[in-house]
RNA sequence: GCGCUCGUAGCUCAACGGAUAGAGCAUCUGACUACGGAUCAGAAGGUUGCAGGUUCGAAUCCUGCCGAGCGCACCA
């Protein structure tokens, strides 16, 4: 099967037929095949008669027809019929469809291709996600960033791509001066001390900067001696950064997210290679410089006075902002490291930022035509009430809160419901809890706004990942019930509605999968589970399995369920998230 | 003011230019001697913000209006 993909495979057939009956040329992909609607009878549909009608100046029903006189797909679908305007409708063969199940039994990756080995240049992925400010406790501010970040590299991974994670962090600038000075009167030498209260700390320098002129005037030395490389300095500054490292790294741990200290580049990072980015690009005679500071003016960008919109690179005072570092990390991921794809997790109010540093950064030569950069963009999250998620008091939401919340409330339901004893329950109900914090951030299309309700997420009915973890759970148990696994090679028997709908569910995962992998739009393998899981449950509610009448049927169900299990644990998997054997 | 994004069932969300716009929650009806009921089956619920246009076909593309959010030079 072409791909792995049911359609597509469709698509190709369909492409032949054209080429036979009219001498047109398309790709399988422009064979316009979808998964039909339900009740409308048939698996999938092509639409790509309508299309084609007035390009070949004849009526859309012609060339339908034409398609199907010359197609050659007996093996896979049931003669197929033209409808409506000029629809094809396929419905796939149940000897086609029992074969092409039991075969994903023995397939480790269920059907899912790799990405092509036979590319010239292979694609190396360097993707910049998490981003967590040192000295600040995360909040929920970074728990998209995190969460999707995590869904597309596993995506990318699974897929078979080189990827690089990089975590930026905010780890550089003015504010360390005065953190530095904090530390040194609170009798800091080095990284000897820890610090309970990261936001209080901060809050604390930032209180006496604006109170006390002394200690601001020691804080902004304290810069120039950061930025100058002074050992001293640099020993609390590291002391700090690892203080705050050992705060991401429990949060990570907690979320279940794949980043590490290996995959910290932070500000300090790429700080040595601004001055030489600006430089580059004065060279290469983009700059100009207005009020004092040096900007670029990439074109197709105005201020609010409708004057062009510059990209500051350096500012009036000699400093750099993000707009440089930006640059910096284009510069270092192409040039330095060979990534051909860039990917920046990072919040929809950025995207004017990132069209004029990528713009800025293809006028460089940073980026050329073997490079794609993509800014992956996220809505916020929001309160109940509609607006931005904060405290009652007004102030953000600390990660470590919103997840031990996740946790408690899912270990209050499990312990109501849950047959398990309660050692295992404690770590299944951080699965559940975790997985729905994830799962009800995943499920939504990535680029809108989300409103953030405990009640619905945990609410284990409908798209959420507890409903999905359960259809797991049950599938598994009657595998325990049966006393044995299906062995690869069991042939399957579609019967019953029921078992031939789940099985043509369990054959669109690759087609999902690469989708969402393509769009890194994890929501709409979200939804594929989803539907996945409904199917699972008409099957178990209309097909006894332990209880089968006879053991070929029996045997031939458990192999359904098992494959259900497998597309939701590796699904689930590849959205970051836990599916424990039993809940 | 300019730009970007978004207005879909009471609520939260889907829908790759395709046929009768789909789910879940909530509401109403049913199924408990159940392979895990943390479930399932069914009903009801819509002029896809409004008005034009393009197309054989528009929630989707274009234009205008109404409404919301965000961005618009030295914070990142």
């Amino acid at each position: 099967m072409l791909g792995g993909d049911v359609g597509l495979e469709l698509g190709l057939r369909v492409a032949n037929a054209l080429k036979a009956a009219l001498d047109v040329e398309i790709t399988p992909v422009e064979a316009l095949i979808r998964p039909s609607a339900p009740g409308r009878g048939a698996d999938y549909q092509c639409n790509v008669a309508m299309s084609l009608a007035k390009r070949l100046g004849r009526p859309p029903r012609d060339v339908a027809t034409a398609i199907v006189d010359h197609l050659d797909a007996a093996d896979v679908v049931e003669p197929p019929e033209v409808a409506g305007p000029g629809f094809v409708n396929f419905t796939l063969r149940r000897e086609w469809l029992q074969e092409q199940t039991a075969r994903l039994l023995g397939d480790e990756r269920l059907g899912v291709p790799t990405a092509p080995a036979d590319r010239t240049r292979p694609k190396r992925y360097a993707i910049d996600y998490g981003s967590p400010n040192v000295a600040k406790e995360m909040h929920v501010g970074h728990l998209r960033s995190s969460i999707i970040g995590d869904a597309v590299v596993r995506l990318l991974e699974f897929a078979g791509h080189e990827v690089i994670r990089h975590n930026h962090l905010g780890d550089w600038g003015t504010p360390f001066g005065m953190l530095i000075e904090h530390m040194v009167d609170q009798g800091w030498t080095a990284a000897d001390h820890t610090i309970s209260d990261l936001n209080g700390f901060y809050q604390q320098a930032r209180k006496k900067f604006d109170a006390d002129p002394e200690f601001a005037d020691r804080a902004r030395r304290r810069v120039v001696a950061l930025q100058s490389g002074d050992e001293t300095t640099l020993a609390l500054w590291r002391g700090l950064v690892e203080e705050s490292e050992r705060h991401f790294a429990a949060v990570y741990e907690l979320l279940g997210v794949k980043l590490t200290a290996d995959d910290y580049y932070g500000e300090s990072f790429y700080n040595p290679f601004l001055a030489d980015v600006v430089q580059e690009l004065e060279a290469k005679g983009l700059t100009s410089v207005s009020d004092g500071a040096v900007c670029v003016f990439p074109p197709g960008f105005t201020n609010r006075e409708g004057e062009p919109l510059p990209l500051i690179v350096r500012k009036s005072d000699g400093g750099y902002g993000y707009a440089s570092t930006d640059l910096a990390t284009v510069r270092y991921w192409t040039r330095e490291r060979g990534a051909t794809d860039l990917l920046y997790v990072v919040g929809t109010p950025q995207a004017q930022h990132f069209r004029m540093v990528f713009a800025t950064a293809h006028a460089a030569g940073w980026l050329g035509d073997e490079h794609r950069a993509v800014h992956i963009g996220f809505g916020s999250i929001l309160g109940e009430d509609g607006k931005v998620l904060r405290t009652r008091a007004g102030g953000s939401v600390k990660l470590v809160d919103l997840l031990r919340e996740a946790v408690d409330r899912s270990t209050a339901v499990m312990a109501e419901r849950s047959k398990l004893d309660s050692a295992r329950q404690e770590a299944v109900s951080r699965a559940v809890g975790i997985g729905a914090v994830k799962y009800a951030d995943l499920s939504n299309d990535r680029e809108k706004d989300y409103v953030f309700a405990w009640d619905r997420m945990l609410a284990m009915e409908g798209n959420t990942s507890v409903y999905l973890q359960y259809a797991n759970a049950r599938a598994l148990s009657v595998v325990a019930r049966v006393g044995r696994e299906a062995e690869p090679g069991t042939p399957v028997a579609l019967a019953e509605a029921a078992e031939r709908a789940l099985a043509v569910k369990i054959l669109q995962l690759p087609a999902a999968l690469t989708t969402a992998t393509e769009e890194y739009a994890p929501h709409k393998l979200c939804t594929h589970l989803y539907e996945t899981a409904v199917a699972f449950s008409a099957f178990w509610e209309n097909c006894p399995i332990a209880k089968a009448p006879d053991e070929r049927t029996r045997m031939s169900r458990l192999v359904l369920a098992q494959l259900t299990s497998r597309v939701l644990v590796l699904g689930l998997a590849l959205l970051g998230i836990e599916a424990p054997d039993q809940l």
